[in-house]
DNA sequence: TGAACGGTTGAATAATTGTTCAACTGTTTA
DNA sequence: TAAACAGTTGAACAATTATTCAACCGTTCA
């Protein structure tokens, strides 16, 4: 559904604190920003996606592996990893018949071990 | 649709590098841990919800607040706020007829500013 | 060359999810 | 007390999405 197809004064309230208001607007990233950010959190919101990136910090993988490692078709992993690609998540290689996949974005890799961790520390 | 329904060696693969594998299966974090950190990702997924978070980084708002910053419905956001709520990563404090809403977990506040600031580094 | 296999892809299906709408609760205040 | 308003909620609807299935491509090797 589209997100920007709201009126203006939607939201149909009275008792705004404009003040207030106008200074958190100022101080929020931009609409852009928040989006991007929301689709590389969507990326990580399935979990056939968070098994198949945990392998891969472990190691460079081929199709039938991850499928293997997560008892899944080929099919269906290989669908989670044309995301993970599109995203520039993760990266491939082909070697003969085999297309081996590996870890892309370091950056990314930071963000999402970080929350691993703080998770795991609770 | 339930991931757990899937037949062992569903994959229907030849070529596993058996040992790799099993290396990489045992250094994985468990299962539920993966789909905790999804859950958690699935949150953070939408661009409503991180611009809501982002919103709340700067002030405690109510309904109407939020509402009016997000020019959308006092009824979505209030929607939004209850999945926010339920995964307690916002708090809410009523006073007279409004519904006051912060950031609840700071843990998880920092997980999401460390992302933010990953991304626009960039 | 052709069979076998690793992997990809598009369509179909089922499940999940975000917003809308209408009805509702609780608090204030006229 | 009754109207007005802030906020919540459940059902309905529309959109998105994950997996399945079947067909397909490219490489290997018998």
């Amino acid at each position: 559904m589209k997100k920007d197809d709201y009126l203006s004064d939607a939201c149909e309230c009275n008792l705004v604190h404009d003040n207030i208001v106008e200074r958190v607007r100022a101080a929020m990233p931009d609409e852009n920003t928040l989006v991007d950010v929301a689709e590389l959190f969507k990326v990580f919101g399935d979990s056939t996606r968070t098994r198949i990136l945990s392998a891969l910090f472990e190691a460079e993988l081929c199709v039938c592996d991850i499928a293997s490692l997560l008892n899944m078709t080929k099919s269906a992993v290989s669908h989670q990893l044309r995301i993970l690609r599109q995203t520039k998540i993760v990266k491939n290689r082909k070697q003969g018949k085999e297309v081996y996949y590996s870890l892309d974005d370091e950056h990314i890799a930071r963000i999402y071990k970080t929350a691993l961790e703080h998770l795991s520390e609770d």
